[in-house]
DNA sequence: GGTTATGTTCATATTGAGTTCATACAGTTG
DNA sequence: CAACTGTATGAACTCAATATGAACATAACC
């Protein structure tokens, strides 16, 4: 899950950002100011950042330089200027990208999506499962004939985890910290419920995939074809 | 109806281009080198240009810059180089957007779509569901017959949304930043209502559509026939 | 002003995803 | 091959999320 920082003076604005981003199952960190991102950033650098260049009390284009030294991260530029001028200064200081306000929030994202994408951010909306596609935009479950298959949303985002990474083992708890959240209090058996569904769901399809069970471990995924 | 020139020397990728745009409401009007692109523009200026930089015996930047002489109408660039330097030449010469190859055609539709917007070029907004199409200029859904439904506005607005992206799933904070507005204080549940609402009012009609719940996360629009 | 159309809120009914439980089964170990 | 431990499974249960009907509020219209 790509992490995504979001800079800008205007909480709307980033709460806005946030919705957008968040739907399309990116992570989203925000920032009010040019040092809480900093101090951010020098901690933890995100996978890109989301800048608005007109902030009070601040050089946008310098942060933007800054930020870059410290994590070397595709930065996404927000101006209220549409001057050309400016706009050519922001990408000879290595802005990847840039949005001029007020800007489409749909667009936004697909903008964040395409920058992911084209720096190779680990960032996939679905995952295959041989000939199964498991799209996290729609919460289907898509065969290449086009049936489509729609999951409750506990067996898809355990589907959706353990397809991710195939072949890898999960214990329960790192299903259950991933899935319910760290602070669930309820059983562990539940995941099993979960697993019995998946298979029970994908038994007649002579599937692509199955479900393997570690005994005293935990789960694990194996594809067949690919 | 929005009118927009494709300029590529690949048929194959003119004739993607137009499958998409057209399906969008958009007239394309193709043209494989940059003598023939310049010729139409002189006596009949689009309102968009999508060109392929990188045309053999062709420079791609001097036809662009010719062509906005001609027309001064945006400009969509499609490139197979990714390189940062050419980028910042094309927004030097004043592109608008840009696209790398290869590309997502429905991107390019998005983004053709975004330009149009943004340079307020008239454009029929509509959404076609089946044999239903839904015209956003006149909040109006019009079947094949010819039949006019004219509906509420929220209705109309939260219809429009869903069969925008049909099968994609919207959750219900999304739905209520893109019709209500950011800053809607209001109940969730009111979404609820309209949604119901719509079912009630299309159920008759054995319908070309329909809208599905997904427990736990929103709503997500499914169109039947095409 | 009266009337209708639209939008929102609320109370209640309904559903089905998620969880728990009891029991059966299977793998592991001495 | 017991005895034990971990897992599978079917079914019951729970409860939050959604659907629904209707009241209410508000804006548009005549």
């Amino acid at each position: 899950m790509p992490k995504v920082l979001v800079v800008d003076d205007d909480a709307n604005i980033r709460e806005l950002v946030r919705l957008y981003l968040e739907d399309e199952g990116i992570e989203v960190v925000q920032k009010g100011n040019g040092a809480e991102a900093l101090e951010y950033t020098e901690n933890q650098p995100p996978d890109l950042v989301v800048l608005d260049i007109m902030m009070p009390g601040m050089d946008g284009w310098a942060l933007c330089a800054r930020l870059r030294e410290l994590g070397d991260m595709p930065v996404l530029m927000i101006t209220a200027k549409g001057e050309p001028a400016d706009r050519i200064k922001g990408f000879k200081l290595g802005t990847d990208d840039y949005l001029v306000k007020p800007f489409d929030p749909m667009e936004l994202a697909l903008r964040v999506k395409a920058l992911l994408k084209r720096y190779r951010i680990a960032y996939s909306q679905t995952v295959r499962l041989g000939d199964l596609r498991l799209d996290r935009k729609s919460y289907h479950v898509v065969n290449k004939d086009g049936l489509e298959l729609t999951l409750p949303m506990k067996e898809f985002e355990l589907l959706y985890k353990l397809g991710s990474y195939p072949g890898q083992l999960f214990t329960r708890n790192h299903l259950i910290a991933e899935i319910w959240g760290i602070d669930y209090e309820g059983d562990e058996r539940t995941v099993d419920v979960h697993i019995k569904r998946l298979r029970e769901r994908f038994a007649g399809h002579d599937s692509d995939f199955r479900i393997v069970t570690l005994r005293g471990l935990g789960y694990r995924l194996e594809v067949y074809r690919d």
